[in-house]
RNA sequence: GACUCGGUAGCUCAGAUGGUAGAGCAUUAGACUUUUAAUCUAAGGGCCGUGGGUUCGAUCCCCGCCCGAGUCACCA
């Protein structure tokens, strides 16, 4: 490989170090303290405990003044100084020219506060712990009077953030809040969930047949059974499985694969939370979310009101609850419910949607609803109530004639959560999805498969059952003030640099 | 997939209406024993994304390709 002038240097200076018999790997380090206790809880100068402290990381800045120097170590808590003095340190002082921004170090010596009021350790043993070849692209920054920090030349190139999130990570210390934040939420809602009683499990990733959801999947290959195998798009139909099963209540939280285009709402693997309740409908359910949603956001945030895209958006309970058709009402003022198919055409052009005339009826109805009504939805808002044609796993909505009982949570105008009361009638589960085969056949790339065997459990019996899906990078973006779910995912999907 | 913008030193960027490039930080050497974007002095560092074309000459103009960002389409 092609070497750069500054790693040369750092190759040649790490045999000098080895020469000198320091091994720049070595094998473990016993740290006392984080950079951000001692930050925090340091006090005077006669303090005990932070006499002889002894703390690691990686050099992000060096000072160097002759015979004494500054350099800050940056470790998971945060940065802290260090005061290095020739007269403290004579056998290392010397070597420390040889030490570079990136290197990781050891430090012991004790706490104190320098002329300018910054808390520092006074080093008084310095090992090297790991050298580093590759430099950091390390920006400046300083603190500015009004204590606002200032970071002079960060570093910005998205992709190379991305492919490096390693380097990112580093460097841009402070995007690693909305990870912790990340798996603060999942760890909380599995906690919310494992409280009530509920089962986590796993279900197959890699799939006979693929089902659960409208999408086209990425299909692999099984040597050995040479086989095709689909990596699923949903949970849903493993999970009602076990409800089957006997299970009362299964959830899972993971990765669903969709071979899709990508942008800032989509990457083709994404975290999904799906959960299955026995004896319980889409009206449970909805609390349950809320409650959920809410709990999440006062444990994790330690409130319900956030501020996303410049919206302050508020998850105290309850949400809004609306109909599909009320809200079609609402902001189009129109009354489409029963409106025939010729009707329902003309408004293509009434509210400019740019679909093909021969759009089918829910295909238009769908594309009204995320133009006009979609966008309008800021708050959580539970849409209840959807046309069965665009449902093919929910049930039948127990008064109204062609709804399904079935409710989406949008919040900023994008969807979050999707919940139904669970088809559990055979015959029209298998009527359905003989419709699904069909749109199939007449080339909707994207309609469900038949799976027999499922339908075969739903023939041994499913209890009335609830279910729920969470769009988790979603919901982490909102609570995150996150507007890309590449900054929500460590490692976002990217095409290789060569091709 | 379409369109727009971008790719120049390790990082952030500037640049020339075509004559093989510049700053700050980083790096190297020197000075400096409480600095903090440390400072001061000197120096090195570039196939200007990639392949063609036009031209005496291209990093700059034209065409193709690669990668990214944004918008749209599809989708969660």
């Amino acid at each position: 490989m092609e070497r750069t002038e500054q790693q040369i240097r750092r190759l040649e200076e790490l045999e000098l170090l080895e020469k000198d018999g320091i091994n720049a790997f070595p094998y473990s380090y016993e740290k006392t303290h984080n950079a951000l206790d001692i930050i925090t809880k340091f006090k005077d100068e006669q303090s005990e405990e932070y006499s002889n402290v002894s703390v690691a990381g990686r050099i992000m800045a060096i000072r160097r003044m002759g015979k004494a120097s500054f350099c800050h170590i940056l470790d998971q808590t945060g940065k802290i100084q260090l005061y290095l003095k020739k007269d403290d340190l004579p056998e290392f002082y010397d070597k420390f020219k040889l030490l570079d921004i990136g290197d990781i170090i050891g430090v012991k010596g004790f706490v104190f506060r320098t002329k300018t009021g910054e808390i520092s350790i006074h080093s008084k043993e310095i090992i090297l712990l790991c050298k580093s070849v590759t430099p950091l692209p390390i920006a400046k920054e300083e603190i500015d009077e009004q204590g606002n920090k200032v970071i002079y030349d960060a570093f910005t190139d998205k992709e190379t953030r991305y492919r490096q999130r390693y380097t990112d990570l580093i460097v841009n210390y402070d995007i690693r809040k909305a990870f912790i934040n990340r798996s603060k939420i999942i760890s909380e809602m599995r906690h919310y969930f494992d409280s009530k009683g509920w089962l986590e499990v796993e279900t197959p990733i890699l799939q006979p047949i693929y089902g659960g959801a409208t999408a086209r999947p990425f299909i692999t290959h099984h040597n050995a059974l040479d086989i095709p195998l689909y990596l699923r798009i949903a949970d849903e139909l493993y999970l009602k499985r076990l409800i089957v099963g006997g299970f009362e209540g299964v959830y899972e939280i993971s990765k669903n694969f969709r071979n899709e285009g990508m942008d800032k709402m989509h990457n083709p693997e994404y975290t999904a939370m799906e959960i299955y309740v026995a004896y319980k409908d889409y009206n449970w359910m909805m609390d349950m979310t809320e409650d959920l949603l809410c709990s999440i956001a006062s444990n994790v945030f330690g409130t319900t009101t956030f501020f996303y895209d410049n919206k302050e958006i508020s998850f105290e309970k309850p949400f809004r609850r609306a109909k599909m058709f009320d809200l079609f009402k609402e902001y189009t003022g129109m009354d489409l419910k029963g409106i025939n198919y010729d009707e329902l055409k003309d408004l293509i052009h009434k509210f400019h949607l740019e679909i093909p005339e021969n759009s089918s009826y829910t295909k238009i109805l769908d594309e009204i609803f995320s133009e006009k009504v979609q966008p309008h939805l800021i708050q959580p808002t539970f849409v209840i109530d959807y046309p069965i044609e665009i449902s093919p796993l929910a049930k039948k909505h127990r008064t109204e004639a062609g709804l399904v009982e079935r409710f989406e949570l949008f919040v900023n105008g994008g969807e979050l959560a999707n919940a139904f009361s669970e088809l559990n009638d055979p015959r029209d589960q298998r009527n359905r999805l003989e419709q699904q085969a069909l749109d199939r056949a007449n080339g909707d790339e994207e309609a469900m498969v038949l799976d027999e065997d499922f339908l075969n459990a739903l023939e041994i019996g499913m209890p009335p059952t609830a279910g729920l899906g969470i769009g988790i990078d979603r919901l982490v973006m909102i609570l995150t003030g996150e507007t890309s779910i590449r900054d929500v995912l460590f490692f976002p999907t990217m095409k290789p640099e060569k091709a």
